[in-house]
DNA sequence: CATTAATGCAACCAATTGGTTGCATTAATG
DNA sequence: CATTAATGCAACCAATTGGTTGCATTAATG
């Protein structure tokens, strides 16, 4: 069940924050993604690791900072998923219903 | 932010099994839903009050049994809008390609 | 080449979490 | 109506987590 740790990742707020922020920002190294978050640098940076675990982000060392990017495909596989959980739930409405009327 | 609580609630592997065997299963009464996962039946119980808290899950009481069932709406909401971190991601990454395209 | 900017790493700590045991309660059943 | 099945609730505990402070390191810059 290791599918859990991606969804465990953007289970908190400020990692949340950061992934929202890849998304729409251009220029994002460590430090640019760690500014404003209400904590400081090395608390933003152990978030950012806990994403970086998880493969939704990925890192690239360029000289002195650290350049950050999304992982579209970690992101891709949990949306996936989570549109077939509700496929099944749907399909499994569907039988009951034709199963109830079946038998009416 | 507090869509972060949807992936929390999907962020640990016995929650997220909780949801899958909902998924499929048409029987689903809380003692039904808590056995062979590994821990007792109120551990369970507790896991599955966190997806009940995130409005993963919805209870019903039915007699001296509960009866569960999924809530596609907010599986939807988590999904829809991790698909838009997808889009806006490649949104941002073509309005690169273009910028450095011009500039050749 | 001294200074500064961008970063990483480790130890530490309070709060949260994931699980347990041990009850109590209330609905169905012989 | 005594028994059992299905459940809820609370106290407790070890492990994890989210954050801090205080360094060290290494690349760019005047």
């Amino acid at each position: 069940m290791i599918e859990a740790t991606i969804y465990k990742a953007l289970g908190d707020p400020i990692r949340l924050e950061i992934v929202k922020r890849l998304s729409v920002t251009s220029t994002s190294t460590v430090g640019d993604i760690s500014t404003n978050l209400g904590i400081t640098r090395q608390g933003a940076r152990k978030q950012l690791q806990v994403l970086v675990n998880a493969n939704v982000v990925h890192l690239e060392q360029c000289g002195r900072q650290t350049q950050v990017s999304l992982n579209t495909k970690t992101l891709q596989i949990a949306q996936s998923f989570i549109s077939q959980l509700e496929r099944k739930w749907d399909n499994r409405l569907e039988a009951l219903k034709n199963y109830v009327e079946a038998s009416d």
